[in-house]
DNA sequence: TTTAAATAGGATAAAACTATCCGAAATAAG
DNA sequence: CTTATTTCGGATAGTTTTATCCTATTTAAA
């Protein structure tokens, strides 16, 4: 469904939340031993969380990544996806026709679009702050 | 959503399920054609296709891609997509974890699940022949 | 039987995605 | 001020996906 940078993407920024919460700010590190991915790899993901202003970052010693407290619950996983894979999970046609629309669908657009809207719909609700709380009570997990 | 080669592999499907219905046989070239795709890339994915017998090949002269008209409103788009991309598309974790289900779920596997039933239900009903039909009548469209 | 038209399939190339490496810059602590 | 730590960013490598090329094989028609 996503790319790889996007899973680590969402789940980095998942860990950061969860930390952020109790006012820790965590390392690159730490990230990516806690999300199982790939260290160089996840440092460009967060690369670009931190231009697209989803998730701050601190240089130097005792540096790190971490999320304004209040910013949390008001992130949705839509914003990061949008910034790492881009819009075309909504836009895009699901046989890759540069126009498809109502006017002029390919073959499966009503089966598409709802299927489409349902995700753009979670994606769209979905906040840091649920997924966060479900890590810390145990009910879900970042890796294995 | 689905790869490229999925992609192409559902449009050209449709497109010979549409011909089969008048008894007429297709060509890579015309396919390619009028799905707009690569031709030798599309080549490759008609193979692939014909080993899962979902397509049916006849070489030399005047040979060609066809669908057994009495198999066209039974092949579901799941077929295609299995025999191009596999079934991760139903067993993979949103997040990529190697081990995600109820009792060790991964963030979004609650919201996944849903929309992930629902595109494996959209699938597993829509056979070429609705395709082909509303390309027949002029509802929908392979390119462009 | 020869020829032209097609698919089959192996080899290869190009592009995109995933991943790694390394030096630069910033920052806190000693 | 120096040092250790840590992110930033450019360069590069590996892998997968997408795409192309070329030859072999098959088939129908002339």
């Amino acid at each position: 469904m996503f790319s790889k940078a996007c899973e680590y993407g969402i789940k980095a920024s998942i860990y950061i939340a969860l930390n952020s919460y109790d006012g820790v700010r965590v390392s690159l590190k730490e990230i990516a031993k806690e999300i199982n991915s790939p260290e160089a790899f996840t440092a460009k993901i967060l690369q670009d969380l931190v231009r697209h202003k989803i998730i701050n970052s601190v240089k130097g010693a005792y540096g790190g990544f971490e999320i304004e407290k209040r910013n949390i619950a008001s992130i949705k996983l839509a914003q990061i996806v949008n910034a790492i894979d881009g819009d075309n999970i909504y836009h895009g046609c699901g046989l890759g026709l540069d126009v498809c629309d109502a006017n002029h669908p390919c073959p499966v657009h009503d089966q598409f679009i709802t299927i489409r809207n349902e995700l753009k719909y979670m994606l769209e609700t979905t906040n840091l702050e649920q997924l966060a709380l479900d890590i810390k009570s145990g009910v879900s997990f970042l890796k294995i």
